[in-house]
DNA sequence: TCTTCTGTGACATTTCCATGACAACCTCCG
DNA sequence: CGGAGGTTGTCATGGAAATGTCACAGAAGA
Protein backbone atom coordinates (compact mmCIF):
# COMPACT_ATOMS: atom_id res chain seq x y z
CA UNK A 1 0.00 0.00 0.00
CA UNK A 2 1.34 3.30 -0.71
CA UNK A 3 2.42 5.15 1.96
CA UNK A 4 2.55 8.67 2.75
CA UNK A 5 4.35 10.87 5.40
CA UNK A 6 2.29 14.42 6.80
CA UNK A 7 4.76 16.48 8.59
CA UNK A 8 2.77 19.54 10.07
CA UNK A 9 2.18 21.11 13.46
CA UNK A 10 -1.20 22.40 12.98
CA UNK A 11 -2.74 19.34 14.37
CA UNK A 12 -6.11 20.31 12.98
CA UNK A 13 -4.72 20.18 9.53
CA UNK A 14 -2.94 17.32 10.62
CA UNK A 15 -5.60 15.33 11.55
CA UNK A 16 -7.92 16.34 8.80
CA UNK A 17 -5.41 15.59 6.21
CA UNK A 18 -4.39 12.10 7.39
CA UNK A 19 -8.37 11.39 8.23
CA UNK A 20 -8.52 12.26 4.04
CA UNK A 21 -5.48 10.23 2.71
CA UNK A 22 -6.66 6.84 4.39
CA UNK A 23 -10.16 7.61 3.03
CA UNK A 24 -8.56 7.79 -0.16
CA UNK A 25 -6.58 4.08 1.26
CA UNK A 26 -3.08 5.40 1.59
CA UNK A 27 -0.96 4.26 5.25
CA UNK A 28 -0.24 7.54 6.52
CA UNK A 29 2.30 8.25 8.80
CA UNK A 30 2.27 11.61 10.77
CA UNK A 31 4.97 14.03 12.30
CA UNK A 32 4.59 17.00 14.04
CA UNK A 33 8.22 18.35 13.97
CA UNK A 34 11.00 18.69 11.76
CA UNK A 35 13.73 15.81 13.30
CA UNK A 36 10.72 13.17 14.05
CA UNK A 37 9.91 14.07 10.01
CA UNK A 38 13.21 13.49 9.37
CA UNK A 39 13.11 9.76 10.98
CA UNK A 40 10.50 8.78 9.60
CA UNK A 41 11.94 9.73 5.93
CA UNK A 42 14.42 7.73 6.86
CA UNK A 43 13.19 4.95 8.42
CA UNK A 44 10.00 4.29 7.03
CA UNK A 45 10.68 5.28 3.42
CA UNK A 46 7.56 6.71 2.74
CA UNK A 47 6.35 6.90 -0.82
CA UNK A 48 5.65 10.84 -0.64
CA UNK A 49 6.03 13.37 1.80
CA UNK A 50 3.61 16.23 2.40
CA UNK A 51 5.49 18.90 4.45
CA UNK A 52 5.12 21.89 6.11
CA UNK A 53 6.54 24.99 6.06
CA UNK A 54 6.74 26.20 8.83
CA UNK A 55 8.11 23.69 11.46
CA UNK A 56 9.43 23.42 15.09
CA UNK A 57 13.07 21.98 15.79
CA UNK A 58 13.91 21.78 11.72
CA UNK A 59 11.72 23.88 8.92
CA UNK A 60 10.55 22.45 5.80
CA UNK A 61 13.06 24.25 4.48
CA UNK A 62 15.88 22.27 5.83
CA UNK A 63 14.20 19.24 6.26
CA UNK A 64 13.60 19.16 2.44
CA UNK A 65 17.52 19.94 1.51
CA UNK A 66 18.49 17.78 3.99
CA UNK A 67 16.71 14.89 2.89
CA UNK A 68 18.11 16.27 -0.59
CA UNK A 69 21.57 16.38 0.44
CA UNK A 70 21.78 12.82 1.81
CA UNK A 71 20.71 11.87 -1.88
CA UNK A 72 16.92 10.76 -1.24
CA UNK A 73 14.70 11.31 -3.66
CA UNK A 74 11.07 10.88 -1.77
CA UNK A 75 8.54 13.16 -3.48
CA UNK A 76 8.16 16.44 -1.62
CA UNK A 77 4.48 18.02 -1.67
CA UNK A 78 5.41 21.57 0.13
CA UNK A 79 2.55 23.65 2.18
CA UNK A 80 3.63 26.81 1.62
CA UNK A 81 1.09 30.06 3.39
CA UNK A 82 -0.28 32.13 1.11
CA UNK A 83 1.97 35.29 0.14
CA UNK A 84 5.38 33.53 1.09
CA UNK A 85 6.30 33.86 -2.86
CA UNK A 86 10.03 33.81 -2.58
CA UNK A 87 9.19 30.59 0.04
CA UNK A 88 7.48 28.93 -3.44
CA UNK A 89 10.47 29.13 -5.26
CA UNK A 90 12.86 28.04 -2.48
CA UNK A 91 10.99 25.00 -1.84
CA UNK A 92 11.26 24.27 -5.20
CA UNK A 93 14.64 25.02 -5.13
CA UNK A 94 15.60 22.59 -2.33
CA UNK A 95 13.78 19.78 -4.19
CA UNK A 96 10.47 19.96 -3.47
CA UNK A 97 8.77 18.50 -6.43
CA UNK A 98 5.29 20.76 -5.63
CA UNK A 99 3.98 22.83 -3.61
CA UNK A 100 0.25 23.73 -2.69
CA UNK A 101 -0.92 27.16 -0.81
CA UNK A 102 -2.49 27.58 2.33
CA UNK A 103 -5.26 27.63 2.63
CA UNK A 104 -5.73 25.27 0.34
CA UNK A 105 -8.78 23.05 -1.09
CA UNK A 106 -7.83 19.23 0.07
CA UNK A 107 -9.34 17.89 -3.28
CA UNK A 108 -6.62 19.64 -4.69
CA UNK A 109 -3.76 18.43 -2.90
CA UNK A 110 -4.99 14.96 -3.03
CA UNK A 111 -5.13 15.36 -7.05
CA UNK A 112 -1.77 16.49 -6.80
CA UNK A 113 -0.44 13.68 -4.97
CA UNK A 114 -2.01 11.25 -6.76
CA UNK A 115 -0.05 13.03 -10.20
CA UNK A 116 3.02 13.24 -7.94
CA UNK A 117 3.10 9.59 -7.30
CA UNK A 118 1.58 8.45 -10.74
CA UNK A 119 4.73 10.58 -11.79
CA UNK A 120 7.72 9.47 -9.91
CA UNK A 121 6.07 5.69 -8.69
CA UNK A 122 3.91 4.18 -11.46
CA UNK A 123 2.81 1.45 -9.57
CA UNK A 124 3.33 -1.94 -11.19
CA UNK A 125 -0.19 -3.17 -12.15
CA UNK A 126 -1.76 -5.29 -9.09
CA UNK A 127 -1.83 -9.06 -10.11
CA UNK A 128 -5.32 -10.65 -9.19
CA UNK A 129 -5.45 -14.31 -10.45
CA UNK A 130 -2.64 -17.11 -10.51
CA UNK A 131 -2.31 -20.01 -11.78
CA UNK A 132 -0.32 -22.66 -12.41
CA UNK A 133 -0.26 -26.60 -11.94
CA UNK A 134 -3.99 -26.98 -10.82
CA UNK A 135 -3.80 -24.21 -8.30
CA UNK A 136 -5.66 -21.34 -9.00
CA UNK A 137 -5.40 -18.22 -6.77
CA UNK A 138 -7.95 -15.29 -7.23
CA UNK A 139 -6.97 -12.81 -5.11
CA UNK A 140 -9.74 -10.39 -5.47
CA UNK A 141 -12.18 -12.93 -4.27
CA UNK A 142 -9.83 -14.00 -1.52
CA UNK A 143 -10.84 -17.89 -2.63
CA UNK A 144 -7.83 -20.37 -3.40
CA UNK A 145 -8.21 -24.18 -4.86
CA UNK A 146 -6.38 -26.81 -5.76
CA UNK A 147 -8.39 -29.56 -8.60
CA UNK A 148 -11.29 -29.56 -7.41
CA UNK A 149 -10.71 -28.72 -3.32
CA UNK A 150 -10.92 -25.38 -1.88
CA UNK A 151 -8.22 -24.06 -0.24
CA UNK A 152 -8.55 -22.00 2.75
CA UNK A 153 -5.78 -19.56 3.12
CA UNK A 154 -5.53 -16.59 5.31
CA UNK A 155 -5.18 -12.94 4.64
CA UNK A 156 -1.23 -12.79 5.34
CA UNK A 157 -0.81 -15.99 3.18
CA UNK A 158 -2.55 -14.17 0.24
CA UNK A 159 -0.58 -10.97 0.69
CA UNK A 160 2.19 -12.86 0.93
CA UNK A 161 1.79 -15.21 -2.24
CA UNK A 162 0.25 -12.13 -4.23
CA UNK A 163 3.49 -10.48 -3.95
CA UNK A 164 5.47 -13.27 -4.94
CA UNK A 165 3.05 -13.60 -7.78
CA UNK A 166 3.39 -9.73 -8.78
CA UNK A 167 7.62 -10.87 -9.26
CA UNK A 168 7.31 -14.06 -10.22
CA UNK A 169 10.61 -15.52 -11.11
CA UNK A 170 12.56 -12.90 -9.13
CA UNK A 171 13.90 -13.27 -5.52
CA UNK A 172 11.48 -11.13 -2.83
CA UNK A 173 13.58 -10.74 0.20
CA UNK A 174 12.08 -10.82 3.22
CA UNK A 175 12.65 -7.37 4.20
CA UNK A 176 10.31 -6.52 0.82
CA UNK A 177 7.69 -8.75 2.33
CA UNK A 178 8.00 -7.16 5.34
CA UNK A 179 7.36 -3.71 4.19
CA UNK A 180 4.87 -4.75 1.42
CA UNK A 181 2.46 -7.12 3.36
CA UNK A 182 2.43 -6.22 6.79
CA UNK A 183 3.51 -2.32 6.21
CA UNK A 184 4.75 -0.31 8.60
CA UNK A 185 5.21 -0.93 12.09
CA UNK A 186 3.67 -3.96 12.34
CA UNK A 187 6.66 -5.49 11.75
CA UNK A 188 7.47 -9.24 13.17
CA UNK A 189 10.05 -11.27 13.26
CA UNK A 190 11.80 -12.66 9.67
CA UNK A 191 11.03 -15.92 11.05
CA UNK A 192 7.37 -15.14 10.85
CA UNK A 193 7.50 -14.95 7.50
CA UNK A 194 8.97 -18.71 6.87
CA UNK A 195 6.44 -20.25 8.92
CA UNK A 196 3.74 -18.04 6.47
CA UNK A 197 5.93 -19.79 3.58
CA UNK A 198 5.99 -23.24 5.12
CA UNK A 199 2.23 -23.23 5.46
CA UNK A 200 1.92 -21.46 1.91
CA UNK A 201 3.95 -24.37 0.57
CA UNK A 202 1.49 -27.04 2.85
CA UNK A 203 -0.88 -25.45 0.64
CA UNK A 204 0.26 -24.99 -2.37
CA UNK A 205 3.12 -27.52 -3.46
CA UNK A 206 2.25 -31.15 -4.41
CA UNK A 207 5.52 -32.36 -1.92
CA UNK A 208 5.93 -29.50 0.58
CA UNK A 209 9.06 -30.94 1.89
CA UNK A 210 10.49 -30.56 -1.83
CA UNK A 211 8.88 -27.35 -3.45
CA UNK A 212 8.76 -26.84 -6.81
CA UNK A 213 7.13 -23.57 -6.84
CA UNK A 214 7.74 -21.73 -3.53
CA UNK A 215 11.71 -22.18 -3.84
CA UNK A 216 13.77 -20.80 -0.88
CA UNK A 217 16.62 -18.72 -2.23
CA UNK A 218 19.20 -18.93 0.49
CA UNK A 219 20.54 -16.61 2.05
CA UNK A 220 18.30 -14.13 0.34
CA UNK A 221 14.35 -14.47 0.57
CA UNK A 222 11.71 -16.68 -1.66
CA UNK A 223 10.59 -16.50 -4.82
CA UNK A 224 7.26 -18.16 -6.99
CA UNK A 225 8.42 -19.32 -10.14
CA UNK A 226 5.67 -20.52 -12.12
CA UNK B 1 -15.33 -11.68 -29.70
CA UNK B 2 -12.32 -9.39 -27.76
CA UNK B 3 -10.00 -8.17 -30.57
CA UNK B 4 -6.23 -7.38 -29.42
CA UNK B 5 -4.11 -5.83 -31.64
CA UNK B 6 -0.40 -6.88 -31.51
CA UNK B 7 2.31 -4.30 -32.45
CA UNK B 8 5.82 -5.85 -32.52
CA UNK B 9 8.48 -6.28 -34.95
CA UNK B 10 10.39 -9.52 -33.77
CA UNK B 11 8.44 -12.29 -35.83
CA UNK B 12 9.60 -15.00 -33.11
CA UNK B 13 7.27 -13.16 -30.58
CA UNK B 14 4.86 -11.75 -32.60
CA UNK B 15 3.65 -15.82 -34.17
CA UNK B 16 4.18 -16.51 -30.31
CA UNK B 17 1.46 -13.81 -29.15
CA UNK B 18 -0.46 -14.18 -31.65
CA UNK B 19 -0.74 -18.26 -31.05
CA UNK B 20 -1.39 -17.94 -27.33
CA UNK B 21 -3.61 -15.14 -27.82
CA UNK B 22 -5.97 -16.99 -30.12
CA UNK B 23 -5.58 -20.18 -28.03
CA UNK B 24 -6.97 -17.83 -25.14
CA UNK B 25 -10.03 -17.01 -27.78
CA UNK B 26 -9.22 -13.23 -28.75
CA UNK B 27 -9.59 -12.40 -32.26
CA UNK B 28 -5.90 -11.18 -33.05
CA UNK B 29 -4.59 -8.54 -35.15
CA UNK B 30 -1.14 -7.61 -35.90
CA UNK B 31 1.63 -5.21 -37.19
CA UNK B 32 5.08 -5.30 -37.47
CA UNK B 33 5.66 -1.36 -37.48
CA UNK B 34 4.34 1.54 -35.67
CA UNK B 35 2.14 2.87 -38.86
CA UNK B 36 0.25 0.48 -39.57
CA UNK B 37 -0.24 -0.09 -35.50
CA UNK B 38 -0.99 3.08 -35.78
CA UNK B 39 -3.67 2.42 -38.95
CA UNK B 40 -5.44 -0.66 -37.26
CA UNK B 41 -6.04 1.01 -33.72
CA UNK B 42 -7.62 3.48 -36.01
CA UNK B 43 -9.77 1.54 -38.42
CA UNK B 44 -9.77 -1.40 -36.66
CA UNK B 45 -11.01 -0.13 -33.32
CA UNK B 46 -8.97 -3.10 -31.36
CA UNK B 47 -10.26 -3.80 -27.55
CA UNK B 48 -7.21 -3.64 -26.54
CA UNK B 49 -3.56 -3.06 -27.90
CA UNK B 50 -0.18 -4.98 -27.16
CA UNK B 51 2.53 -2.53 -28.23
CA UNK B 52 6.59 -3.24 -28.23
CA UNK B 53 8.85 -0.10 -27.36
CA UNK B 54 11.24 -0.44 -30.56
CA UNK B 55 9.66 -0.43 -33.42
CA UNK B 56 10.35 0.73 -36.71
CA UNK B 57 8.89 3.51 -38.96
CA UNK B 58 6.78 4.81 -35.40
CA UNK B 59 8.22 3.90 -31.92
CA UNK B 60 5.92 2.54 -29.04
CA UNK B 61 6.66 5.99 -27.60
CA UNK B 62 5.44 8.01 -30.30
CA UNK B 63 2.37 5.48 -31.23
CA UNK B 64 0.98 5.53 -27.72
CA UNK B 65 1.61 9.53 -27.49
CA UNK B 66 0.05 9.78 -31.20
CA UNK B 67 -3.19 7.71 -30.28
CA UNK B 68 -3.77 9.43 -26.58
CA UNK B 69 -2.80 12.56 -27.86
CA UNK B 70 -6.07 11.86 -30.55
CA UNK B 71 -7.70 10.85 -28.13
CA UNK B 72 -8.63 7.55 -28.19
CA UNK B 73 -8.97 5.57 -24.69
CA UNK B 74 -7.86 1.96 -26.23
CA UNK B 75 -5.80 0.06 -23.04
CA UNK B 76 -2.69 -0.13 -24.18
CA UNK B 77 -0.14 -2.69 -22.47
CA UNK B 78 3.65 -1.78 -23.15
CA UNK B 79 6.55 -4.10 -23.63
CA UNK B 80 10.00 -2.89 -22.59
CA UNK B 81 13.12 -4.41 -22.51
CA UNK B 82 14.34 -4.96 -19.05
CA UNK B 83 16.16 -2.49 -17.07
CA UNK B 84 14.47 0.51 -19.27
CA UNK B 85 13.36 1.74 -15.80
CA UNK B 86 12.61 4.98 -17.64
CA UNK B 87 11.02 3.91 -20.19
CA UNK B 88 8.71 2.52 -17.49
CA UNK B 89 7.72 5.79 -16.48
CA UNK B 90 7.59 7.43 -19.99
CA UNK B 91 4.89 4.79 -20.92
CA UNK B 92 2.93 5.47 -18.56
CA UNK B 93 2.80 9.12 -18.76
CA UNK B 94 2.38 8.66 -22.44
CA UNK B 95 -0.80 6.94 -21.25
CA UNK B 96 0.03 2.97 -21.83
CA UNK B 97 -2.42 1.38 -18.69
CA UNK B 98 0.51 -1.41 -18.02
CA UNK B 99 4.02 -2.50 -19.40
CA UNK B 100 5.43 -6.05 -19.09
CA UNK B 101 9.15 -6.03 -18.98
CA UNK B 102 10.92 -8.08 -21.10
CA UNK B 103 11.54 -11.09 -21.17
CA UNK B 104 8.39 -11.85 -20.49
CA UNK B 105 6.29 -14.81 -19.05
CA UNK B 106 3.42 -15.42 -21.79
CA UNK B 107 1.30 -16.24 -19.00
CA UNK B 108 1.88 -13.28 -16.93
CA UNK B 109 1.28 -10.94 -20.05
CA UNK B 110 -1.85 -12.65 -20.62
CA UNK B 111 -2.60 -12.22 -16.66
CA UNK B 112 -2.04 -8.53 -17.46
CA UNK B 113 -4.11 -8.61 -20.43
CA UNK B 114 -6.95 -10.12 -18.90
CA UNK B 115 -6.91 -7.80 -15.61
CA UNK B 116 -6.85 -4.68 -18.11
CA UNK B 117 -9.86 -5.48 -19.98
CA UNK B 118 -11.64 -6.31 -16.66
CA UNK B 119 -10.56 -2.62 -15.78
CA UNK B 120 -11.22 -0.96 -18.73
CA UNK B 121 -14.46 -2.92 -19.98
CA UNK B 122 -16.30 -2.87 -16.74
CA UNK B 123 -19.87 -4.34 -16.72
CA UNK B 124 -22.20 -1.34 -15.93
CA UNK B 125 -23.29 -2.10 -12.43
CA UNK B 126 -26.48 -0.06 -11.93
CA UNK B 127 -28.10 -2.81 -10.29
CA UNK B 128 -31.84 -2.93 -9.50
CA UNK B 129 -32.62 -6.24 -8.77
CA UNK B 130 -31.03 -9.08 -6.67
CA UNK B 131 -32.25 -12.38 -6.83
CA UNK B 132 -31.11 -16.02 -5.50
CA UNK B 133 -32.88 -18.94 -3.82
CA UNK B 134 -35.86 -17.84 -3.14
CA UNK B 135 -34.99 -14.19 -2.33
CA UNK B 136 -36.05 -11.40 -4.45
CA UNK B 137 -34.82 -8.15 -3.66
CA UNK B 138 -35.84 -4.75 -5.54
CA UNK B 139 -33.66 -1.80 -4.87
CA UNK B 140 -35.79 0.43 -7.35
CA UNK B 141 -38.65 -0.34 -4.86
CA UNK B 142 -37.49 -1.16 -2.04
CA UNK B 143 -38.76 -3.81 -1.74
CA UNK B 144 -37.29 -7.81 -0.63
CA UNK B 145 -39.32 -11.04 -0.73
CA UNK B 146 -38.81 -14.48 0.41
CA UNK B 147 -40.61 -17.04 -0.96
CA UNK B 148 -44.20 -15.62 -0.81
CA UNK B 149 -42.58 -13.89 2.78
CA UNK B 150 -41.95 -10.36 2.35
CA UNK B 151 -38.80 -9.46 4.13
CA UNK B 152 -38.73 -5.85 6.04
CA UNK B 153 -35.38 -4.70 5.30
CA UNK B 154 -34.36 -0.94 6.32
CA UNK B 155 -31.68 1.82 4.28
CA UNK B 156 -28.67 0.70 5.53
CA UNK B 157 -29.44 -2.83 5.30
CA UNK B 158 -30.78 -2.26 0.70
CA UNK B 159 -27.37 0.04 0.82
CA UNK B 160 -25.00 -2.28 2.32
CA UNK B 161 -26.86 -5.61 0.27
CA UNK B 162 -26.57 -3.65 -2.87
CA UNK B 163 -22.80 -2.87 -2.96
CA UNK B 164 -21.76 -6.47 -2.10
CA UNK B 165 -24.08 -7.72 -4.65
CA UNK B 166 -23.15 -5.63 -7.41
CA UNK B 167 -19.81 -6.40 -6.49
CA UNK B 168 -20.67 -10.24 -6.43
CA UNK B 169 -18.09 -12.66 -5.73
CA UNK B 170 -15.40 -10.16 -4.72
CA UNK B 171 -14.34 -9.10 -1.43
CA UNK B 172 -15.28 -5.73 -0.26
CA UNK B 173 -14.07 -4.13 2.66
CA UNK B 174 -15.69 -2.43 5.74
CA UNK B 175 -13.84 0.68 4.32
CA UNK B 176 -15.49 0.57 1.08
CA UNK B 177 -18.95 -0.07 2.62
CA UNK B 178 -18.55 2.95 4.71
CA UNK B 179 -17.25 4.96 1.70
CA UNK B 180 -20.14 4.14 -0.78
CA UNK B 181 -22.94 3.18 1.70
CA UNK B 182 -22.50 5.67 4.50
CA UNK B 183 -20.42 8.70 2.34
CA UNK B 184 -17.99 11.12 3.16
CA UNK B 185 -18.07 12.32 7.04
CA UNK B 186 -20.82 9.79 8.35
CA UNK B 187 -18.64 7.27 9.31
CA UNK B 188 -19.41 4.93 12.44
CA UNK B 189 -17.38 2.15 13.58
CA UNK B 190 -16.68 -0.60 11.70
CA UNK B 191 -18.68 -2.42 14.16
CA UNK B 192 -21.68 -0.86 12.90
CA UNK B 193 -21.29 -3.16 9.95
CA UNK B 194 -20.70 -6.18 11.15
CA UNK B 195 -24.27 -5.92 12.76
CA UNK B 196 -25.83 -4.66 9.96
CA UNK B 197 -24.60 -7.21 8.35
CA UNK B 198 -25.40 -10.05 11.07
CA UNK B 199 -29.21 -8.39 10.16
CA UNK B 200 -28.85 -9.19 6.83
CA UNK B 201 -27.88 -12.60 7.46
CA UNK B 202 -30.93 -13.25 9.59
CA UNK B 203 -33.46 -12.06 6.56
CA UNK B 204 -31.89 -13.65 3.86
CA UNK B 205 -29.62 -16.99 4.71
CA UNK B 206 -31.73 -19.96 4.96
CA UNK B 207 -29.32 -20.70 8.73
CA UNK B 208 -28.11 -17.41 9.57
CA UNK B 209 -25.20 -18.66 12.02
CA UNK B 210 -23.57 -20.59 9.09
CA UNK B 211 -23.94 -18.79 5.97
CA UNK B 212 -23.47 -19.54 2.76
CA UNK B 213 -23.96 -16.22 0.74
CA UNK B 214 -23.27 -13.24 2.57
CA UNK B 215 -19.34 -14.68 3.94
CA UNK B 216 -17.11 -13.13 5.96
CA UNK B 217 -13.41 -12.88 4.78
CA UNK B 218 -11.89 -12.83 7.91
CA UNK B 219 -9.49 -9.71 8.29
CA UNK B 220 -10.58 -7.94 4.47
CA UNK B 221 -14.23 -7.80 4.75
CA UNK B 222 -17.59 -9.40 3.69
CA UNK B 223 -18.57 -10.93 -0.03
CA UNK B 224 -21.66 -11.93 -1.45
CA UNK B 225 -21.82 -15.54 -3.30
CA UNK B 226 -24.79 -16.01 -5.50
C1' DT C 1 -45.80 10.60 20.86
C1' DC C 2 -44.75 6.20 19.30
C1' DT C 3 -42.31 3.33 16.38
C1' DT C 4 -38.52 2.08 13.80
C1' DC C 5 -33.88 2.54 12.70
C1' DT C 6 -28.95 3.19 13.87
C1' DG C 7 -24.80 3.35 16.34
C1' DT C 8 -22.23 1.66 20.25
C1' DG C 9 -20.38 -1.19 23.76
C1' DA C 10 -19.67 -5.56 26.31
C1' DC C 11 -18.98 -10.17 26.10
C1' DA C 12 -18.25 -14.78 23.99
C1' DT C 13 -16.22 -17.11 20.37
C1' DT C 14 -13.52 -17.96 16.47
C1' DT C 15 -9.59 -17.34 13.77
C1' DC C 16 -5.23 -16.00 13.05
C1' DC C 17 -0.51 -14.70 14.00
C1' DA C 18 4.07 -14.18 16.30
C1' DT C 19 7.39 -16.45 18.75
C1' DG C 20 10.78 -19.68 20.33
C1' DA C 21 12.94 -24.16 20.51
C1' DC C 22 14.93 -27.60 18.08
C1' DA C 23 16.19 -30.18 14.00
C1' DA C 24 17.67 -30.14 9.36
C1' DC C 25 20.03 -27.89 5.98
C1' DC C 26 23.27 -25.04 3.29
C1' DT C 27 27.69 -22.76 2.54
C1' DC C 28 32.17 -21.67 3.06
C1' DC C 29 36.54 -22.57 4.62
C1' DG C 30 39.96 -25.15 6.58
C1' DC D 1 35.95 -33.94 2.68
C1' DG D 2 34.11 -32.52 6.95
C1' DG D 3 32.79 -29.44 10.37
C1' DA D 4 31.36 -24.74 12.27
C1' DG D 5 28.29 -21.15 11.92
C1' DG D 6 24.67 -19.23 10.07
C1' DT D 7 20.07 -20.05 7.79
C1' DT D 8 15.78 -22.34 7.15
C1' DG D 9 12.03 -26.06 8.12
C1' DT D 10 8.81 -27.60 11.47
C1' DC D 11 5.88 -27.61 15.22
C1' DA D 12 3.51 -26.37 19.49
C1' DT D 13 1.66 -22.74 22.09
C1' DG D 14 -0.07 -18.40 24.15
C1' DG D 15 -2.08 -14.50 23.11
C1' DA D 16 -3.89 -10.95 20.07
C1' DA D 17 -7.14 -9.53 16.90
C1' DA D 18 -11.41 -9.97 14.32
C1' DT D 19 -16.04 -11.29 14.34
C1' DG D 20 -20.72 -12.90 16.14
C1' DT D 21 -24.23 -11.79 19.25
C1' DC D 22 -27.08 -9.24 22.12
C1' DA D 23 -29.02 -5.45 24.59
C1' DC D 24 -29.70 -0.65 25.00
C1' DA D 25 -29.97 4.36 24.19
C1' DG D 26 -30.30 8.09 21.25
C1' DA D 27 -31.87 9.69 16.55
C1' DA D 28 -34.85 9.85 12.95
C1' DG D 29 -39.15 9.28 11.04
C1' DA D 30 -44.23 8.54 11.04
Amino acid sequence: MTRVLVVEDDAAILRGLKDNLEAESYEVLTATDGEVGYQLIRDAAPDLVVLDLMLPKMSGYELCKKVRDEGMTTPIVMLTARGEETDRVLGLDLGADDYVTKPFSVRELLARIRALLRRTNPEPTALDELRFDDVIVDFRRYEASRGNEKIKMTRKEFGTLRLLAERAGLVVTRHDLLKEVWGHGHEPTTRTIDNHVASLRAKIEKDPSHPKRLLTVHGVGYKLDV
